[in-house]
DNA sequence: TTAAACTCTGCCATAATGGCCAATTTACTT
DNA sequence: AAGTAAATTGGCCATTATGGCAGAGTTTAA
């Protein structure tokens, strides 16, 4: 399978026209249709994740599902549930285990991304599954097995972590069977012209702000900065610069002025860390005990609400468990009807806009959805919110049929 | 009983003609049918549990269960639970305490790698469950037996940890009965060649590559190298160069050049050196917590099912215990029929799929088409494709106006 | 300044939706 | 293998939504 480094770069939303970045395409090229193990290092901010998303897509498992876990988010207690999943205990009536993400990829591919932060323990269950597709879940005995592709991605030094019994030799061998080492932006500061247009470009169609370009001086200071974020860092900075300069034509003045307050600003020890929260591991964790312990209570009183009426279905006043300000409660919003675009994140892809029907929308979800639901219907129309009669009628007139793969 | 050597290596999948290997199978063949505890010993990546596989399967226990048990990936904390099982809780209704793996490995066998990683305490249960094959389950003071095999493996020096008051002397001595030393691959360099052979062949098999042979001074390059990953190593050398080299027959010099890259990083010793599970007591007893949170989490939605399906009522919600930005399962690609975009791209964004009304999409593709167009209700309603007066009712009926800012 | 484009909303014929139902098939459990 | 729940499928009818049209008024761009 001979593919086109363009139409990958297209496809794949790399930007750049570097030497170094070309490189990484003709890597991913010749990676992508082999089922082989990647390991994907870079620094902070250099788009490993966009690396790992090409591979699978222009791989033989691209019709299947990926799995994204970010290892270093996981705390240790359970970071092996979440990978391998756990036999369901003793619970007299319990029907079904619990799959981890391992299962859940079968057939596909999983990304671990940090995967310089598993625990040592986890690393041995890793490397075992990478060799032979062979886990057990937490307290099962039973060897299963699942067909998974490895993508993994570090910011660290994996070598020095092996110095520092931080990381296994053997799996690190293993990871490294194929590497694809993304250049920091300052190594290609030639790129740093088509991420801006592209960051501007973005940046217009989805507010109100006009942007009338960058002064070849401004983007010479630019290619002269060290950009420790990467291009993370460069996408912030070109929005930043946007909004202040307020549509007007960016010179060097302006970039300098913003990138001297950029450097008079400490650079935080935590900024180069995989974690980018300002709190230990284990109070992280503490947190999400006590945010799970939270949503445990109000299932529990929404439960026991049930068991002792039959009527008065009303959500229950809600007593948090502890009065913290770190804990973190998302509030219903006001109108769910305003969700969709109040989030942040859009359904649809930005340059779509201004050029698709609704029809054409329309299709494509139902399509997509009825394949997420292995092609019930039920389900399907549940989920779109319409009703059943008209999805049938939408399939048919649409003539949608045909393009619904039956599982 | 008497074992055909070359059929035995046959079914091992125990690849090798030379000397050393030639012993290590005729010590298999001498010790499988004997109830008798094996010690396996070799560096990491040699194939150890190979070994005790085929051990298992040439003795009297093949049609009886093996467990495999790494003790290196347990942490201290629960390995004897694991191992020996315990004694269920309190939790109401729980109806069956937990079978530890010398439980479910009765009337077989057991197989325990890294053992030289095994507490100081467990140790000592594993010496009386070796010698009289009782044991106790955590919590409980009844005396079980089991009738198991054990096989253990490591890549330790135990004599070493003997003296170091690393490991027991007497489990030593128990478990070292017979000993099966697996060479380093660089003690019996002959087995290289077949090695290369089935790598190759076997990589070809499942990818598209071609594979036309190593050079013999290729695989003198090869012969010299040092390979502290053993066969491990070598099989993901011959699956990364064939990658690397396209195809290509392979060279010496493809050889040196990603050898070169290998040596050039220093070798470690950190094989030979205990893996240190330290291990704070605040921090296992977070994991205890989380542990007994997943625990919760399960049951809660056990109980949601069962009054689900009496009820018919979903409005609980299942809250996964980590962050959902930190788990992403992407859905397989879109139909590439479905040619939507001159690109082929989907027009959705996949994580909306099966989450999102069709009624967001719409509201959506309004608001931001109308964006668009800087709020022509026009353009926007033949962009779209609806008509307009179709458009100024959608606004109105969704109540859009206040979203759409007038430029 | 002026013509074209755009905004906005009422009205009416037609199209689409949702609810309901029943026969049939499929999936799941024991 | 049997039983049952869930899902599929499409007809029918009442209700809702759409599109076309028109006209009065406003805004835009040359």
């Amino acid at each position: 399978m001979k593919i086109d480094l363009p139409r990958l770069q297209k496809q794949s939303g790399i930007i750049g026209t570097s030497e170094k970045i070309y490189e990484v395409l003709g890597m991913i090229a010749q990676v992508a249709p082999v089922d082989i193990s990647v390991l994907v290092t870079g620094e902070s901010g250099c788009g490993k994740e966009i690396i790992a998303r090409s591979i699978h897509k222009h791989s033989k498992r691209s019709q299947t599902p990926m799995v994204i876990v970010n290892c270093g988010a996981i705390p240790e207690g359970i970071i092996e549930s979440e990978l391998f999943g756990h036999k369901k205990g003793s619970f007299t009536g319990a029907s079904d285990d619990r799959k981890g993400y391992f299962e859940q990829a079968n057939k596909g591919t999983i990304f671990l991304d940090e995967i310089g932060e598993a625990p040592l323990e986890t690393q041995v269950k890793l490397l075992r599954v990478l060799e032979t597709g062979e886990y057990m879940r937490v307290g099962d005995s039973k060897i299963r097995r699942t067909d998974v592709r490895v993508i993994a991605a570090t910011n660290k030094n994996l070598s020095d972590l092996v110095k520092k019994n931080q990381f296994r030799q053997d799996l690190y061998y293993r990871l490294k069977t194929v590497n694809i080492h993304i250049p920091a932006l300052r190594e290609r500061v030639e790129d740093i012209n088509p991420f801006v247009e592209r960051f501007a470009l973005e940046f217009t169609r989805s507010n109100e702000i006009r942007y009338r370009g960058f002064m070849p001086d401004a983007i010479r200071v630019m290619k002269q900065y060290d950009w420790p974020g990467n291009v993370r860092e460069l996408k912030n900075f070109v929005e930043k610069i946007m909004v202040l300069e307020k549509g007007e034509r960016i010179t060097a003045d302006m970039v300098n002025r913003e990138l001297t307050d950029v450097l008079n600003e400490p650079l935080m020890e935590n900024d180069r860390l995989p974690i980018a929260i300002n709190k230990t591991s284990e109070q992280a964790e503490i947190d999400i005990i006590l945010r799970q312990l939270f949503s445990l209570k109000q299932d529990t009183e929404l439960i026991r609400a049930i068991l002792s009426s039959d009527n008065e279905k009303s959500f229950l006043t809600v007593n948090p468990i502890l009065p913290s300000e770190d804990l973190k409660i998302i509030p219903p919003l006001a109108d769910p009807n305003m969700e969709v675009t109040e989030d942040g994140q859009p359904l649809i892809r930005d340059d779509a806009i201004g050029e698709i029907l609704m029809k054409d929308l329309e299709k494509e979800a139902i399509i997509r959805t009825l394949r997420f639901f292995n092609n019930n219907r039920r389900k399907t129309a549940r989920s779109l919110g319409v009703s059943e009669r008209t999805l049938y009628r939408k399939i048919e007139d649409y003539k949608l049929e045909p393009k619904i793969k039956r599982s």
